[in-house]
DNA sequence: AAGTGGTCTAGACCACTAT
DNA sequence: TAGTGGTCTAGACCACTTT
C-alpha cells in the first residue's frame, strides 16, 4: 500500500503531541520503521506535521518512555528492538478483584495481639517477642475464596495507621490508592510456594498445590516499617502477565 | 527544621525540570506535602523557582508519570496516596544474569524438528502435528544451572528469524534488546509450578521444589506467533520484587 | 471573575556527532 | 560546518472549577 501522508487534526480532542505519538507508533508497528532504523529528524517531523519543535519533542519523549525508541544526541532517534529484560508485570488481576467491590468481600478471620516471631521482628525491626497486631483475612470473589492474607502490624495505640489498617476496608484503600493509609512506600516480593494445610483448607484447594506468595512490607513517612505480611493464592487462580513490545 | 528555601542551580548538569522534580519529590517524601494535599499551583512554582511555565509543566508531568501526584484541571495538583494495585514487577534479576556475560553461559541441550503438540499448535496457531523446531537450553551462572528454557519455533526455512533464534546467543539479544530478532511483541505469563523430574535434575534441585514458570509467546511484524515456550527456575533462585510509593 | 491545569508557538541557545 | 537531539523562554489561548 502507498504511503498515505498523514496530518494532524487540529480540531480533534486528541492533542497534537498525542496524534504524533500515535502516527509514529503505527509506522513502527507496521514495520515501516524497523528496529535499528532512524526516525525522521525532529525538525523534519516539525515541518511534516506543521507543529513547533516542543510539540515534536514531547511526542518523542513519550516514545522514549514507552521504550519504543532510543535517542542519541547529535545522531538521531532510532527504533529499539524488543527487550525482554525490561518487561514489567502488573497486578491487574488482583487489582480487578479489589476494584470490583460488588462481587468481592474481605472476611476478617482473626485479629490478635501476639509476640513477634523471629521473621516478623526482623522485618519490622523490633525485638523478637515484642507485641504485634496479627491479622488474618480471606478475600472472596462471588463467595469463592481467592486470597489469604496474613499481616503483622507494629503495635502502637498512638499511631493512627493502626486503626485504619484494622478496618477491613483498608485493604481496598491500599490497592486503589484511596483512603488515608499514612504509608509512604512498600516492598513487594513474589515467591513461588506450596499451599500448606491451613491455607489449602481456606482456599478449598488441595495441600501442596503450587501457589504464589506475595510478601509485603510497608513503611510510614518516618521510614519505619509498620506492616509485614503476605498474600497467598493458588497458582491457577491468579497469574501475572506482561506485554512487551508493540501491542496496537 | 525550618523550610530551607530551595533554588534552581542554572549551572548544574541537572536540567531545571529535573531539579524541580527532585525538590518536589523530596517535599513529598519528607511529609511536607502529605497524601491528599494540594501542591503549589504551577504559576506559583514558576515564580518560586524563576522558570517558565513549560518547565514546571514538564516537571509535574514527570511526577504524574511516576504516580506520585494526580492533576485535576481547574482544581490543582494533589499528592496521591500509595496505590498497591499499580505496582509493577521487573525482571531485574533475570536481566542481570543475561547482562553479565562474563559469568553466564547458555548451553544448548537439544534442538530437533518435532510435530507440534496440542498446546504448542494452539499457541502458534498452526495445525496440531505440524512440524516445529524444538530447542532446549540451560542457562548457567558461574557454571551453576539457573534456568531451563524450552522453546518451540515455527518451522519455516525462508524466515530469517529462525536462523537467528537458533543461535545460542540470541537469548541474550532478546533480553538486552540488542540483536535483530524481527520480533514485534511478546506475551509473558508467570506461573507458579513444581519442578518435574527432568528439570529438577537439570537444575540440581529436588523434584517438587516450588518453581517459577515463565511462559512466553513472541510475534513477528506480521502479528504471527513465531515462538512459544517457557523458562523454568527454582523459586529460591529467583524472585520478583516491586517497589511502590516513594523510595528516596 | 479569578484561579487552576493543558496545549502550543516560534524561536533561542547548548551539546554532541558526523563529515 | 551542518545536522542532530536537549533545554528553556515568555508568552498565548483554551477548558475547567470555584467563588
Amino acid at each position: 500500500m502507498p504511503d498515505t501522508p498523514q496530518t494532524i487534526n487540529r480540531d480533534s480532542y486528541e492533542p497534537a503531541y498525542a496524534q504524533i505519538v500515535r502516527l509514529l507508533r503505527q509506522q513502527i508497528a507496521s514495520g515501516q520503521f524497523r528496529p535499528g532504523n532512524q526516525l525522521p529528524s525532529e525538525s523534519a517531523i516539525c515541518s511534516q506535521y506543521g507543529v513547533s519543535p516542543m510539540t515534536v519533542r514531547r511526542a518523542v519523549n513519550i516514545l522514549l518512555d514507552q521504550g519504543l525508541v532510543t535517542t542519541v544526541q547529535g545522531r538521531g532517534t532510532f527504533v529499539k528492538s524488543l527487550e525482554l529484560g525490561s518487561s514489567t508485570f502488573a497486578l491487574d488481576e488482583l487489582q480487578d478483584i479489589f476494584r470490583d467491590k460488588e462481587h468481592s468481600k474481605v472476611q476478617l478471620l482473626r485479629t490478635r495481639i501476639v509476640p513477634a516471631s523471629e521473621n516478623v521482628a526482623h522485618a519490622l525491626t523490633i525485638p523478637p517477642g515484642a507485641r504485634v497486631i496479627y491479622i488474618r483475612r480471606l478475600l472472596l470473589k462471588n463467595d469463592d475464596p481467592i486470597l489469604c492474607h496474613e499481616e503483622h502490624l507494629i503495635y502502637d495505640p498512638t499511631r493512627p495507621v493502626v486503626e485504619a489498617e484494622m478496618d477491613v476496608t483498608s485493604l481496598y484503600g491500599l490497592f486503589s490508592g484511596t483512603g488515608e493509609t499514612g504509608i509512604k512506600r512498600g516492598l513487594l516480593v513474589i515467591r513461588s510456594a506450596l499451599l500448606d494445610e491451613e491455607n489449602a483448607a481456606l482456599l478449598r484447594a488441595k495441600p501442596s498445590t503450587p501457589a504464589f506468595c506475595l510478601e509485603h512490607t510497608f513503611f510510614d513517612f518516618n521510614n519505619q516499617p509498620v506492616s509485614y505480611g503476605y498474600f497467598i493464592c493458588s497458582s491457577d487462580r491468579l497469574k501475572f502477565s506482561a506485554r512487551v513490545g508493540i501491542w496496537d
